[in-house]
Parts: C-alpha cells; sequence; structure tokens
DNA sequence: CGGCTTTGACCCGCGC
DNA sequence: GCGCGGGTCAAAGCCG
C-alpha cells in the first residue's frame, strides 16, 4: 500500500511538473505571441513607410514621365518644323556613339554613288535619330574611321589598325574617335556574357595589375573592328573591367543589343560631354567638372543632362566611359552600413574617364534596385537605380552626395551617415532637379538603349520605347536565380521585349546561346 | 580537322 | 635616342 501510494504522490508530482511545463510552454507561447504581434506591427508600419516611399517614387516618375513626353513631343514637333523629311525617321530613336554609326554605315554602304549625308558630317551625340539596318555597338564611336578606313578600303586585313596607315591617318585626325566604354561588372566567370561572339587574340599581363588583361575581337562578322579588352580589377577580382573598342560592322544579336546599347548611351554622354566642354568654355586638358553635362540629341536639338560626379577631358587622345555595373556584399550587408568608396578606377593617366555609376546605393540604405532583373525596393532611401546583378551598391545618389559634398554642401561624411541623416539627405536630394536629372539620365540610358535594338534592325517600330512602357518591365523582372550570370539580365529581357519584334524580323537568324559559364560568348 | 586559346616575339607610341 | 609598356601577331597546342 504504501508502495501504491508513494507511485501515486510520485505520479501527482510528475503530472504537476507537467502541468508547470505546460504553463511555462504556455507562457512562452504567449510571449512568443506577443512578440510575433509586435514584429507584425513593426512590419505592418515598415510596410507603410515602403507604401508612402512607393508613392513618392511613383510621383516622381510620373513626373519623370510626363517631362520626357513632353520633351519627347516638343522635339518631334520642332524637328518636323525644322526637317520634315526626317518625319519617319523621327519615328525611331537610336544611341550612338558620337557621329551615328548607322548613318556612317549608310554612308560607307553608298560612298561610292553618294556623297556623305548631313549627318555624317556632324557629331551625332546621344539620341540621334536614324535609320539603319545595323545596331551601334557599345563602342560604336571608336572607329568608324577605321570602318572607313580599315574595313572598306582594306577588307583583307581589318584588324590591324595599327599597321594600317589609313587607320592612323584618322585617328589622329580625329582622336576622339577612339573613345572607349568600360564597364565594370561584378562577375565570376572569366568573361562577360554581352551577346557577342568574341575569339581571344592575345593576353598580357599589365603594369601595376597582376590580374592579366585579355583581348578578344568580335568574331560575329570577319571584318568587324570591334574589340574588347578584359581584365579584372586589382583591388577586387571580383570586378570585371570590360573595355569596348570599336564598331560593329554587321547586325547585332539581340542579346547583344543590349549591352551595346547601354553603353552607347554612356558614350555618347562621353561625346558629347566632351565636345561641349571642349567647345564651350576654356578647353584646357585639366578641366574637369563635378558634374557632367552632356547632350542627348534627338532629331537634331541637344537636351542638357547632368551627371554629377564625373569628370571629362575635353581633348583626350582616348576618352573613357566606364559603366559601373558592379556591386557590393549583399550578405553582410546591414542598414546604413556604409562601405568604403568604390575601387578607384585604373586608367592610364593620359586618358581621361567619365565614370557614370549605375549601381545601387549601400545597403538597405538603397530603396531600389534591379536584381537580377528584378526591381526591388528598400527602405528609408528613394532615388537610385542599380545596375548591378545581385548585391546594392554605389550609385547615383551616392555620387549625387558626393558632387554635392564636393560643391560644399552639407552633407554629412557618407562613411558615418546616420539614418536620419541619409532620410533627410535623401528629401533635399530627391527633390533636387539635379537629382531628377540624373535619374532621367539613367532612365533615358535603358530607355534609349531599348530604342536601339527595336529599331537597329531596319523595323519601324516607331518609337517603341517610351518611359511609361519600359519602366513597368523592369520592375516585373523576375528574380534570376543564377546570380553568377555576368549577362545583362534585365536589359536583356527588355531588349527582348522591346524589340523582339523588329529583331525576328531582321535577317539575323542566330539564335542566342548565352551560356555565362563559357569563355566565350556564343552568339550561334 | 577546324576553331579557339596560349604565349613568346614583335611593333609602336610615349616619356625621360 | 633609349627604355618601357601596351597592343598585336602568329605559331604551336588543345579541344570538341
Amino acid at each position: 500500500m504504501e508502495v501504491d501510494l508513494r507511485n501515486t504522490t510520485q505520479m501527482i508530482k510528475q503530472e504537476q511538473h507537467k502541468e508547470d511545463h505546460l504553463h511555462a510552454c504556455i507562457q512562452e507561447d504567449e510571449m512568443q505571441f506577443e512578440l510575433t504581434k509586435a514584429e507584425m506591427g513593426e512590419v505592418r508600419e515598415e510596410n507603410q513607410r515602403l507604401r508612402v516611399h512607393l508613392d513618392q517614387i511613383m510621383k516622381d516618375y510620373q513626373t519623370l514621365q510626363k517631362k520626357f513626353q513632353d520633351i519627347f513631343h516638343q522635339q518631334k514637333q520642332t524637328s518636323t518644323a525644322i526637317n520634315p523629311q526626317t518625319d519617319d525617321e523621327s519615328e525611331l530613336v537610336s544611341l550612338s556613339l558620337g557621329r551615328s554609326s548607322s548613318v556612317e554605315l549608310i554612308k560607307k554602304d553608298k560612298r561610292s554613288s553618294t556623297p556623305p549625308t548631313k549627318s555624317a558630317e556632324g557629331l551625332g551625340l546621344g539620341l540621334s535619330t536614324t535609320e539603319s539596318p545595323v545596331i551601334p555597338s557599345p563602342d560604336n564611336s571608336l572607329e568608324e574611321a577605321k570602318d572607313d578606313a580599315g574595313e572598306t578600303s582594306t577588307p583583307q586585313k581589318p584588324l590591324t589598325p595599327k599597321r594600317n596607315g589609313d587607320d592612323q591617318e584618322v585617328l589622329q585626325q580625329n582622336p576622339a574617335k577612339k573613345t572607349r566604354v568600360s564597364v565594370r561588372v561584378r562577375c565570376d566567370t572569366p568573361t562577360m556574357n554581352d551577346g557577342c561572339q568574341w575569339r581571344k587574340y592575345g593576353q598580357k599581363i599589365a603594369k601595376g595589375n597582376p590580374c592579366p588583361r585579355a583581348y578578344y575581337r568580335c568574331t560575329v562578322s570577319p571584318t568587324c573592328p570591334v574589340r574588347k579588352q578584359v581584365q579584372r580589377c586589382p583591388q577586387d577580382m571580383s570586378i570585371l573591367i570590360t573595355t569596348y573598342e570599336g564598331t560593329h560592322n554587321h547586325q547585332l544579336p539581340v542579346s547583344a543589343t543590349a549591352m551595346a546599347s547601354t553603353t552607347s548611351a554612356a558614350a555618347s554622354m562621353l561625346t558629347s560631354g566632351s565636345t561641349t566642354s571642349g567647345s564651350n568654355s576654356n578647353p584646357s586638358p585639366s578641366t574637369t567638372s563635378h558634374g557632367l553635362n552632356y547632350y542627348l540629341n534627338e532629331n537634331s536639338t541637344l537636351k542638357p543632362v547632368y551627371l554629377p560626379y564625373s569628370s571629362i577631358s575635353p581633348s583626350p587622345s582616348c576618352p573613357t566611359v566606364t559603366l559601373d555595373l558592379t556591386s557590393n556584399t549583399l550578405s553582410t550587408s546591414s542598414p546604413y552600413n556604409y562601405r568604403s568608396p568604390p575601387v578607384p578606377f585604373i586608367f592610364p593617366p593620359r586618358y581621361s574617364t567619365t565614370n557614370l555609376n549605375f549601381s545601387s546605393l549601400e545597403s538597405n540604405a538603397s530603396p531600389i534596385s534591379w536584381t537580377n532583373g528584378s526591381f526591388n525596393y528598400r527602405e528609408n532611401q528613394i532615388g537610385s537605380l542599380n545596375f548591378g546583378s545581385t548585391q546594392p551598391q554605389e550609385n547615383i545618389y551616392h555620387s549625387f552626395l558626393k558632387n554635392k559634398s564636393m560643391m560644399g554642401m552639407p552633407t554629412t561624411n557618407q562613411h558615418s551617415l546616420q539614418p536620419d541623416t541619409i532620410e533627410a539627405a535623401t528629401r533635399v536630394i530627391t527633390s533636387d532637379p539635379n537629382f531628377q536629372s540624373v535619374l532621367q539620365a539613367a532612365l533615358t540610358s535603358i530607355i534609349g538603349g531599348g530604342a536601339v535594338g527595336s529599331q537597329g534592325l531596319g523595323g519601324k517600330s516607331g518609337q517603341t520605347v517610351k518611359l511609361g512602357d519600359t519602366f513597368p518591365v523592369f520592375s516585373n523582372f523576375p528574380s534570376t536565380p543564377n546570380t553568377n550570370k555576368c549577362s545583362t539580365t534585365f536589359i536583356n529581357k527588355s531588349m527582348a521585349a522591346s524589340s523582339m519584334n523588329s529583331q525576328a524580323a531582321g535577317s539575323n537568324s542566330r539564335s542566342k546561346s548565352t551560356s555565362p559559364e563559357t569563355s566565350r560568348d556564343h552568339v550561334v
């Protein structure tokens, strides 16, 4: 009996213990519930904040869209008034580097029978209206002269500009045509997949950079003079620096037009920027500006756009546009954790460079970013465009901060920016017309690129890309799981969307194989 | 076997 | 004029 009693009491104790444990569990659950509740509340608040920011962004976007459309209409009207002949052409907008390469190519084709057109003599800056079967390449401005001298006059030796007297002569006559477009991309693969097909013809270890520089030549067309140099950034081996030089004298595949149009816009900016700075004022080679005023040429009317934190030399022997599509650490990023400034560019000192930072702001401080083609929005910030692949990074906004700082504006040190400061600065910046110009510039570069692709192959698809059409496309891109891809995914998609018809209509029957893992960029 | 990469040699421009 | 460094050539090797 005693044993039974003991067992019973033990069981009762165990039951009590269990009950206590249950109570504790319930209390714990309740606490967790409360915590979750609180978290949900925070999330809800955050959502509201995000919504407010989103509204503001949409407002800004609509404003920009309106402005763009107004300007576009004005351009159209003026061009119609000035030159009624270009009515049809005014439907088409292409981005070109320097002189319109397409016009140049047309000129080339007709050289034997017809004198150069009026377009050939001028500098087609930025957006120019052309109708051409050839898509301007990223490097369009570079070697039109070479095309003239090297490609057409010596087609059998198209790739020996150094040893080609004509080429050198032309280049000396117009050194600005040696403009290069350098693209910085965070990329693990040997080369950036830009849609073109390249053949490696050399490799050299440049001084000051342990990483070898590879030389590639476009092999889409045997006579194509376009070359590119691929080099790792010595400071950050994950960054791939691709420098394009030359003009494609053939049709580009759809996938290639993406990078082409992007860099083309940048290069046209440089070309026009150098032109304006050189002609307007003191042509001192040391002239640099905190911001770059460049012009988007559409129907012979120039539209000034201000790009901060860029510099350009008016008379460079080999000016280089740098598109910074790099991005920085994502996984380790924390809110408002500003990293050090971007890795400095390594360029030959005699070459001026124009840096276009299309990256997004650091970490969570950046509200918007295109991540593998998806449009992301982050807390607390407005107005950064991330052209990078997966990670947030420096951006126009960031550059703008620097610019403001350089111009004596009371901005805090970037590395010690506090959230309040950032937010305050954001308000100031987003309300600044210059910032809107920057935003517009970035958008224009995208949109202009789309226009290139859509019209490049001769399709009279008209003004296919408008802000209103394009922007949402970007925002709808799904995230690509493969973060190693170095292809210009989101642009490609937009290009595919915007230029599908005309490209398909073109004679280019190649289907793209854009495997990023291969060192070659097959076009197949 | 054709196409591509590798790599040493060569050419040329630029700075001193 | 010389040396250095970037860019290109071209033969050899590799690969599918």
